[in-house]
RNA sequence: GUGGUAGUAGCUCAGUUGGUUAGAGCACCGGAUUGUGGUUCCGGGGGUCGCCGGUUCAAGUCCGGUUUACCACCCCA
C-alpha cells in the first residue's frame, strides 16, 4: 500500500470550506480594484529566474523556488507578481493609456521557513499605477488599499495604514551628507529600529555615521514621533531645509485628496516604516493590524526607477500587494468571516414511485437550465430523511413531489426558514420557484 | 539556516508511579422515522498514539534520532 503523503510544507489543500474563503477573498478583492477602474491582468507562475535575480540581486535566489528545467533552463516560480507586470508594461508602455491601472490576483511562491501568517504558497492580490508621477497616483493606490480592508468589514478601529515617504527620507539623509549607498544602509537600519535592542541599533549606526550617531539617534526619534501631517510640518520647518520644505507640497497635495475622500482617518503619517527593499522611491506605506499585532497585512509605495533598471524605458509606478493568509488571520480574529456556506436555492424530495421521480427530474432540469441551483437525493430515501437533506443542504426551498402532488399534476414548496408551505400547478413551477426564493413563504 | 515548544479519531482534548482490547465531546453514517428538517434516544464506522530505533517481561507513557507544526531569530519583494 502506498504511504500517505501529505503537502509539502507551506503549501496546502483547499477543501470546499477553505476554498470559499480563498474565493471570498478574492471575490472582495477584484470588486475593490474594479470600482477603482483597475483592469486584471495575469502571467505565467513560472518565470526565468533571471527576471527575479535582475530585480533583487543574486542574493534572492536562496528564497526562490527555483530549479533546471529539462531544457536546461534555469526557472523559478514567480515570488511576486512585480516583476512580471513591469515586462508587460514595459514591452507595451508606448501604446497604453496612462495612467495604467492594472491588478492581479495571483499565487506566488517563496522558499522559506513557513510561520504564523507566512506559507511557501499563496496569493497575493497585488496593484499597480504606473505612468503617473505625482501624488494623485499614490492617493488613488492607497484608496484601493483602504476600501479592499474596508470591504471585509475591517474599520479604522482595526487597522492603519502608516505613511512615510523615502524621498523626504532620502533627502534628510544627504542633508547629512550620507550618500546613496550609505542612506540605504542606514534606512535598512531604521526599518528594524522597532523590533531589535537599541543598543545593536545604535552600534550598526556607528559603524555608518562614526561620532554622528547619537545626534542622528535623537533626529530618528524626533522623526518617529511625528504622527500627523502638521506634526511633519512642523518638523520639517524647524529643519529649515530648502529640499524638505519642497517636498512637503506633495504630502500637502496627497493628504488633502485622502481626506477629501474620507480615509484620513485610516492613516497615521509614520517615518518609522521605510520598506527594505532598496527600489522604493517615494511614498511609501504599510498596513498594520491597529494594536501593532502581527505581520504587515499589506505594503506598498511608489517605484519609479524600477521599470528603467530591468531594462524597458522609464516609467514612473506605484504599487501594493496583500496577502490571503495575513487576510484570513485578521477577519477569523475579529469574527469578521461571514458564513461561506453554498447557496443552494433548491432541494428537491421526491416520492419512491417512477411518475413521482420522473416529475421531479424534470422539474430539476428545467430549474437548473435557468440557472437556478437545484439539488435532490440521488437515492431515493424517505421523505424524512430527505427533508433532513434538504436542511442539511443549506437550501431556501424544498420542492415536494409526492405522490399526492404529482398525481394532481401540482408541486409543494416549504420555506426552510420559516416552515411555510404553499402548493401550485406543475405548468407554474418556474414562476412559482422565482416568486418564493425572492419572497419566502410565511407559515400559516 | 539557528534556537524553543509540541504532535493521541476529521476537530477539541483526556489517558494515573510504564500494565489486558486506547477513551470522551463535537462532526460523520445508520436506525427509531415509507409524507415533512433543526430536538431527542439507540447504534455504527473511523487510530499503525507523527515516523524509526532503544530500554523493559511489558511503552501512548521512559531514552535517542527523525519529521511536521507552532513560536522566536534571519529575511520579508
Amino acid at each position: 500500500m502506498a504511504s500517505k503523503i501529505q503537502t509539502l510544507p507551506g503549501f496546502r489543500d483547499f477543501p470546499p470550506q477553505a476554498c470559499a474563503l480563498r474565493n471570498y477573498l478574492f471575490r472582495k478583492w477584484r470588486a475593490a480594484a474594479i470600482a477603482h477602474g483597475f483592469q486584471e491582468y495575469d502571467g505565467p507562475v513560472l518565470e526565468s529566474l533571471e527576471l527575479f535575480t535582475e530585480k533583487s540581486g543574486p542574493e534572492i535566489v536562496s528564497q526562490l523556488f527555483n530549479f533546471t528545467d529539462k531544457g536546461g533552463r534555469e526557472v523559478s516560480l514567480r515570488p511576486e507578481l512585480t516583476p512580471t507586470l513591469a515586462r508587460m508594461v514595459g514591452a507595451n508602455a508606448g501604446s497604453l493609456k496612462r495612467p495604467i491601472k492594472w491588478f492581479s490576483i495571483g499565487e506566488c511562491f517563496r522558499f522559506e521557513k513557513q510561520q504564523k501568517g507566512r506559507k511557501r504558497s499563496f496569493y497575493q492580490f497585488n496593484a499597480d499605477i504606473m505612468g503617473e508621477e505625482g501624488p494623485g497616483a499614490d492617493a488613488e493606490l492607497i484608496s484601493l488599499c483602504i476600501q479592499s480592508m474596508r470591504s471585509f468589514g475591517l474599520e479604522a478601529e482595526h487597522f492603519v495604514l502608516r505613511l512615510s515617504d523615502r524621498t523626504l527620507w532620502m533627502t534628510f539623509l544627504a542633508e547629512l551628507g550620507l550618500d546613496e549607498e550609505a542612506s540605504i544602509r542606514a534606512l535598512s537600519i531604521v526599518d528594524k529600529m522597532e523590533r531589535v535592542d537599541p543598543d545593536y541599533t545604535k552600534q550598526q549606526l556607528v559603524a555608518i555615521l562614526g561620532d554622528s550617531a547619537g545626534k542622528f539617534l535623537d533626529e530618528v526619534a524626533a522623526m518617529r514621533a511625528v504622527t500627523t501631517i502638521d506634526e511633519l510640518d512642523a518638523w520639517v520647518s524647524a529643519l529649515g531645509r530648502d529640499a524638505l520644505v519642497a517636498r512637503m507640497a506633495q504630502w500637502r497635495e496627497l493628504w488633502g485628496i485622502l481626506d477629501a475622500m474620507g480615509l484620513a482617518d485610516f492613516c497615521r503619517v509614520d517615518l518609522g516604516i521605510v520598506r527594505g527593499l532598496a527600489y522604493y522611491t517615494g511614498f511609501v506605506f504599510e498596513v498594520f493590524e491597529r494594536n501593532g499585532e502581527g505581520r504587515a497585512l499589506a505594503g506598498g509605495g511608489r517605484y519609479d526607477k524600477l521599470v528603467e533598471k530591468l531594462g524597458y524605458a522609464p516609467l514612473h509606478a506605484t504599487g501594493f500587494a496583500a496577502g490571503d493568509v495575513t487576510m484570513a488571520d485578521i477577519l477569523e480574529s475579529k469574527g469578521l468571516l461571514p458564513s461561506l456556506l453554498p447557496a443552494l436555492d433548491c432541494y428537491v424530495v421526491y416520492g419512491s414511485g417512477e411518475a413521482e421521480r420522473a416529475a421531479a427530474m424534470r422539474a430539476v432540469a428545467t430549474l437548473r437550465s435557468l440557472g437556478i441551483s437545484v439539488d435532490y437525493p440521488v437515492k431515493p430515501t424517505g421523505f424524512g430523511k430527505m427533508f433532513k437533506q434538504a436542511d442539511n443542504s443549506g437550501a431556501r426551498l424544498a420542492l415536494i413531489f409526492g405522490g399526492e402532488e404529482v398525481a394532481e399534476g401540482k408541486f409543494k414548496m416549504r420555506d426552510m426558514a420559516t416552515g411555510g408551505e404553499a402548493a401550485g400547478p406543475l405548468c407554474d413551477l418556474v414562476d412559482g420557484v422565482k416568486m418564493r426564493l425572492a419572497h419566502g413563504i410565511e407559515k400559516a
